[in-house]
DNA sequence: ATCATACCCGACTATTTATTCGGGTCAATA
DNA sequence: TATTGACCCGAATAAATAGTCGGGTATGAT
């Protein structure tokens, strides 16, 4: 196993990385110098220097301009790859929903990036054959074009609502499908916004603690 | 339905944010002025001191010393309770997984809140009763304390596991219990860590797209 | 032994960036 | 119509910050 990176250039990684995780902002020389316990800023050019070279952090002229970059993430022993969840209190869904006391609001610079999955809570019973029972919770994916039997998450005026999007080349050609017989379908209409695709469901009993 | 933000300074807000995506860090008060198209800082002052009173941003003496706060992402229309999930490749989770070709990396300045929440795929049978199956996905929260009967994903050497964590008074006293019968539960060992507790399951069918 | 590399110092200079000053316009409102 | 609030100007000053110079000390490899 041979060794990227020094120890004294993942201390400064992490130095950045705690920096930004609590101002919201990429830290300074001076920042930096304080908390690495040096005196010269050259020193601090030294090590970012490298970092810069091994393509972990980047940096551009200026105040601040510095940003970590996946290999560094990776350094620090974060994923890679990761996936947003947002959890709606108002907004794109129609409802405020709250996942039990477990999940917590994360720090505010990155919600930015819940466009891409969002969840929400299923009330209802209008999709028990397709699994999705009332109490779940589901994730949606955000997207703009639907392919017919996507399970999508619509929303009509003001409701949100999950259905099974279909097409057909008979009336009514487009509409939303319920999975449970007690329903009837809805012919697509313009008041009608799909907003996404369901792509996961998570089953009611396991939000809560496990007795 | 009070106005709580101008338009202008709704723009300005805009403008940061789309700063903050694509860079990495927050802008000047040049840069600022250039995607708002006004020729005076004070303008740009102006507006963002107005956002700062209204708890919209933060800003702190010094140069590119802003952020979004909390309401702000509210107004952009991104909601502000969000769970990260991290998908990971290597490292903390036994193996690396992927999950279709939906799920896609996001811009890597914000991988870093993966603390929270990661993603494992599962294999094997040994949980069946619990309602966890082979190829299942389950999100997993990082934790340092665990209570009897929580099911955890543990890491025994290299590799690692879901099972029931129990705590008993009588032998072996503390053990991970597999939910299938045609499994032995297992002793804790000093080998063993737990590493966080199975808030959720993602069932396979709902990864793959829906036909 | 000499060389390269990782790391560090202190001080100086250059530049970027924020902040402040003293105004002006326009539209809504008292 | 006088006032206020939202928005804007250009220019000057003040501050923060980066970047650079010319070194130094170890340590391990050639």
């Amino acid at each position: 196993m041979e060794k990227l990176i020094t120890a004294r250039q993942k201390q400064l990684l992490g130095v950045i990385y705690d920096f930004i995780k609590s101002s919201g902002y990429p830290p300074t020389f001076a920042e930096m110098r304080e908390n690495l316990g040096v005196s010269s800023n050259q020193s601090v050019a030294d090590l970012l220097e490298k970092l810069r070279q091994l393509k972990i952090v980047k940096k551009e002229t200026g105040a601040r301009t510095l940003a970590i970059l996946p290999l560094g993430y990776k350094l620090l022993n974060l994923p890679p790859l990761v996936l947003i969840l947002g959890v709606t209190t108002a907004g794109m869904p129609a409802e405020a929903i709250e996942i039990s006391g477990e999940w917590r609001p994360v720090s505010q610079e990155v919600s930015r990036l819940i466009e891409e999955v969002f969840m929400l809570k299923v009330s209802g019973d209008s999709m028990i054959n397709a699994g999705i029972d009332d109490g779940d919770a589901v994730l949606v994916q955000t997207k703009k074009e639907f392919v017919s039997g996507e399970i999508v998450y619509a929303q009509i005026g003001d409701e949100g609502t999950i259905k099974r999007f279909m097409s057909d080349d008979k009336p009514p050609y487009v509409y939303l499908k319920p999975e449970n017989p007690k329903y009837q379908l809805i012919p697509f209409t313009h008041e009608m916004e799909l907003k996404g695709k369901i792509i996961s469901i998570l089953k009611n009993n396991y939000w809560q603690p496990i007795k």
